[in-house]
DNA sequence: TTGAAAGCGCTAACAA
DNA sequence: TTGTTAGCGCTTTCAA
């Protein structure tokens, strides 16, 4: 067989092998204008024979189009963002276009430097989660000439497209809901973020619709790191020991939420005849829980789905061919620990 | 302030910006080669003011640098490859490297098209899960001329690097750790994934090490799609309807061997006294359920930042700056589910 | 320490 | 239907 090139394989290399111009050659292999059945075999079969992979550096080069498409989120540590990652990849899939990701772990200035570092390559796109970026990060976005998507959170102001949910509503609606069913010593478990600004906003939601109904937390604590199970089981015995008389625990994330579940039905405690619970994010895992735990889906995948089909249209039928703004309903689902009392 | 340009701006405008030639403009944002202080501020600023933002497929095209590694992944849905990437996305933060994902669905169709894709931005390097691919993927791999690790598994014949763990010897280890604990009346449960070979390398190396001992599975079962948690449950239930003289269920991942566990306690079944039960993977949610589930650790992080090591080594010192094969030990936890009886 | 020229591998635009 | 020419925006190399 061919000995291995040491040297990649250029159009050239493809040309003089089947004995047709660069050019001709650049047709065949993008399917791009008309090129004769004849020719189109023989460069196939040229290009196949001596394993040439395009240089897409050159061609990007070359057209000034570029099937990148950056992606920028804060963590990859738990679900959240995977599943919005994998609706992206997903929706992607067969337009040609590829997710290029950076992780900024909830640091303004990481995501400042990985999005420099995205930007350079010209990428026909972003998706960015969360609509607060230092004023560097908000100049390079509006600079670069191509979509931003915003993703996750609808509540502030977008710099060009955003898909999400209001958190600040989804606390409210679970505030809501809590009141209704009649409990009111409240306890707030969530993790220590203070940069995580959807997790702040719904908190900021709960506690005033909590406040406007005269309702203030009785009790609240955060976490970092660990097994978020085991967590909510360590915070809610904790929270116990201290604010015994509480009757409903408000977890900012469901795996949290079930480490506390998994506790008081351990303890023996009536759920949710003692003590309520609900979560956030409606993770699939719940459904495998001894009990279905109160939670509001957060609509991640859709979120992946909606943003790269932004992406996909505009790079497919420009600017003006999809909405600017998707505001996405997250779904509450009461499970069976919140129930009117 | 500036009006913000429709075209993105090119080296010549901060040259022109700055007074100062293309190439000194290039040497001072790229921190090579002598540039006075003095200059070296004055295009600094030029290019801040501007906002300048280099173009690496330029950039890339004439010094043939490339600073993506490309890696390859059969999934986003479960925990396993997100953490991988983590310790991927980790290690290569300050390297000036940055990942491309490609997900291929486990379908080695998929795996070629990505591959492909990636190729062609003449990445410096490959990451791919897996030592099984089509003939055609590996023609690529070998023809790419860069570093290429595979890796979760080394039971197999490497193209480049690999790093890992062995699944046989992981099937076989739990394996033994039962027969020693004295279960007889073992069933199985898995994912029905006939294209994913790590978990097929450890059903062999559990099942042919039982029948060493003279032990045949008693039962076995797999599911495809759904909440891991609640198929657990569900398949533990129909095996025990089944199958009621089990003695031992283990689980080829932890999430439904989760499952399984909550099942068993709550229908007050002596765990691990009647039924023992053992995971793979080991999960951090693990730590929160009522009872430490055994389970064996796939040491993803290590494998994320292992392989992310190889190429970065591969980039900035050679390619005989680092270990061809690196094979972890799968850390065996007996945890509470798994005791002598 | 700085600058000028050449060209990376491809594709847009035009010509044949 | 096919080929030719001229860059894309940068870096390498070499000269000043």
């Amino acid at each position: 067989m061919n000995p291995p090139p040491r040297r990649p394989l250029t159009l050239r290399d493809v040309s003089e092998a089947s004995g047709v111009s660069e050019m001709t050659v650049s047709r065949v292999l993008r399917n791009k204008g008309d090129v004769s059945a004849a020719t189109r075999t023989k460069v196939q079969e040229a290009a196949k024979r001596l394993g040439y992979v395009p240089n897409k550096i050159a061609g990007s080069l070359a057209s000034s189009r570029v099937n990148l498409v950056g992606v920028v989120i804060p963590s990859l540590s738990n679900m959240v963002f995977p599943e919005v990652l994998s609706g992206i990849s997903e929706r992607l899939d067969d337009t040609g276009l590829q997710p290029v990701v950076g992780v900024t772990d909830y640091l303004p200035e990481k995501e400042e430097k990985v999005l420099f570092e995205m930007l350079s390559w010209r990428p026909s796109g972003v998706i960015i989660a969360g609509l607060e970026h230092s004023e560097a990060s908000e100049a390079m976005l509006r600079q670069a000439g191509i979509p931003v998507i915003e993703i996750m959170d609808v509540d502030g102001v977008q710099i060009d497209s955003c898909v999400g949910i209001s958190h600040r509503r989804a606390g409210r609606m679970m505030a809501e809901q809590i009141i209704e069913a009649g409990y009111k010593r409240i306890g707030f478990m969530g993790t220590k973020m203070p940069r995580d600004h959807r997790a702040r906003k719904r908190f900021e939601g709960f506690t005033r619709t909590l406040a406007k109904a005269g309702i203030e937390i009785a009790d609240q604590d955060f976490y970092s790191g660990g097994s978020a199970l085991a967590k909510g089981r360590e915070m809610t015995q904790s929270m116990l020991e201290r604010t015994p008389d509480v009757d409903f625990l408000y977890f900012s994330n469901d795996m949290i939420g079930a480490g506390g579940l998994l506790y008081l039905l351990e303890k023996g405690i009536d759920v949710p005849g003692q003590i309520g619970l609900a979560g956030f994010n409606g993770v699939e895992l719940l459904d495998g829980l001894p009990m279905q735990l109160a939670t509001m889906d957060a609509c991640r995948k859709e979120i992946g789905l909606a943003a790269a089909d932004m992406i996909a249209k505009h790079y497919a039928e420009g600017a003006d061919s999809y909405e600017r703004r998707i505001e996405l309903e997250p779904k509450l689902a009461l499970g069976q620990t919140l129930l009117r009392r």
